[in-house]
DNA sequence: TCGTGAATGTAGAGCGCTCTACTCTGTGGA
DNA sequence: TCCACAGAGTAGAGCGCTCTACATTCACGA
């Protein structure tokens, strides 16, 4: 079932099927129905592989997901999602599984695919490997910032956000507010320097305690466990993600104290975890759906005046 | 950067290139080495769109998960990824966003690419849409259950399936329990294990006996001949799956002994074929990522034994 | 009557790879 | 000495589509 059987079937030339195909303006009523028809009637499917080929562009971006559990990042999606519906772009998502060498494998077939711009949220590659994917093909980060001119980033204010959160339980009160760190995960380390210098602000350097984790429940759970042991628990926790700050909250009603009367809470991202039932979890807010929809648009506005990248060489007879 | 510029490079011609790049035993070490360094230094890498449009096979697995947000597709697309690992398949993901509708766009965009095969998750498209993919492409769906003898569906823990099975027959007042065992067949290998697990729980372990076999009726039947040969006949088959079971089934029968009066016969994989009748089966919730794990296996199994599907038009000249 | 140009089609050369069917060595057994 | 054969490599025809350059038709004004 090729381009050519249908050209058979309506009586024309493979060149006018693919004009068809492609609705282009430079087919009469008449053939595009008789088209049309026999297509349908065959049950045609163009191959896209055969497509890109020849066309040099597969109308495709890659997106590289850090961890498909974290809810942030199927917030990201939708975002994203919504504009390439919008302009005909198909999306191919990769996982990166919390792991810098799978995401570098997911990129490196995102290139190897050809995709024709990439998305890369949450990711903890090596800045310079990404700025060098970067150089190859149109590249957007979003939930990390990358310095760099070829490289875009879509990004909220981390710190800012750190201060938001630490002023929050200031106000109510708190003094000894502990961060649960999110290790390698992406804007954790931005939030760690904001928490550390708002608790500075505060007048409250001497409070300042960092407990190592990750952006996991495990590690939420893990760092209250410790606490817990070292009969070190504070007022308050401020956490570098959501999740984080559900394992803490899982934790701490397991071992009897209640939230926020004994311990408050205050997370990051606000993605809907944080709105499930039973756990009021206060969080710092992080506009994910845009910043999904902001990448892709700075994505796609790239591609399209960066006409060096698209490039076609001439056929030359 | 084609395979022709670094044959070029290298000097040799372009077939040694492309055999080298999918490390072909025909080549000797020394063109190897020669071919590989000229890649190396030319930053070679290979097209996939023109390696698949030539091959006429991707690689490629394509994922549709109903719902990026609920942490459930996460943990099957785990299992997916490692198995997927484990064989040098690609993934590719779409998100159905929970329509119903986009999951139909995803899947004809996977058919467009041409996908070796298609695991659906949760999907929420109509069993007559997705049996109709099936026909065009090997097709597996997880966490729920599609009656078709061309799509499979993987959506129970199978030692826990085999567990219930043997608690169901003893249950009954059996205790001479055989299991007809599955051979390389997806799930054969646990739910023997199950099996024989459990009948040493019910303390029947002096009972145990597994005739090797596979997924087929053939199987079933001759497992049955030799138990009748042997004159060993139990009170109960537990099958490895549906065929097995159809297979003693008839062979039972045609010996004038009746099911389930003379020996009761429990199934595996709950099949169309179930619906027969006399067969009581099993079907348990299983954990989401070896779920996924075993749909992808079973897919890939799929890839394997149905070489029909994979059959490449000859050229003629 | 002709030239002009818009509207519509078509031919044919690729896109970058894979695959079949050779060719060309050098071995080793009869 | 000759032939069969395994090992290594190559030529060349595609895979199914797109794109440039060119052909054809027809209406219309000069």
């Amino acid at each position: 079932m090729t381009l050519e059987d249908v050209a058979a079937e309506a009586g024309v030339s493979r060149a006018l099927v693919s004009l068809v195909m492609r609705d282009s303006p430079r087919v009469s009523h008449n053939s595009r129905e008789l088209v049309l028809e026999a297509a349908t009637k065959m049950g045609y499917r163009p191959n896209l592989m055969a497509r890109n080929l020849a066309s040099r562009r597969t109308m495709t971006i890659g997106l590289l997901l850090n961890d498909l559990h974290n809810p942030w990042f199927a917030e990201i999606a939708d975002g994203i999602f919504t504009v390439a519906d919008a302009n005909g772009y198909r999306i191919i998502l990769g996982s990166g599984r919390r792991s810098a060498a799978r995401e570098d494998e997911v990129l490196e077939s995102f290139l190897a695919f050809g995709v024709d711009g990439i998305v890369v949220a949450g990711c903890r590659l090596a800045p310079k490997r990404i700025e060098q994917v970067g150089t190859e093909v149109p590249l957007v980060s979003v939930g990390r910032a990358i310095s760099s001119q070829v490289v875009g980033t879509v990004n909220s204010d981390d710190r800012m956000g750190a201060r938001l959160a630490v002023e929050h339980l200031v106000r109510l009160g708190h003094r000894d507010i502990v961060h649960l760190d999110g290790g390698r995960g992406a804007g954790a380390s931005p939030r760690r320097s904001g928490y550390l210098a708002s608790m500075k602000e505060f007048g409250l350097a001497r409070f300042s305690r960092v407990v190592p984790g990750d952006f996991t429940e495990q590690a939420g759970a893990a760092a209250v466990e410790q606490l817990l042991r070292a009969d070190a628990m504070p007022t308050a926790l401020f956490t570098s993600n959501d999740l984080l700050a559900i394992g803490a909250l899982d934790r701490l009603e397991r071992a009897g104290l209640m939230v926020p009367d004994d311990v408050s809470i205050v997370g990051y991202d606000n993605t809907s975890l944080a709105a499930l039932g039973h756990i009021s979890l206060t969080t710092v807010d992080q506009p994910r759906e845009e910043m999904g929809r902001v990448a892709l648009s700075t994505l796609l506005s790239k591609l399209d005046q960066d006409p060096a990248d698209r490039e076609r060489p001439m056929t030359h007879h």
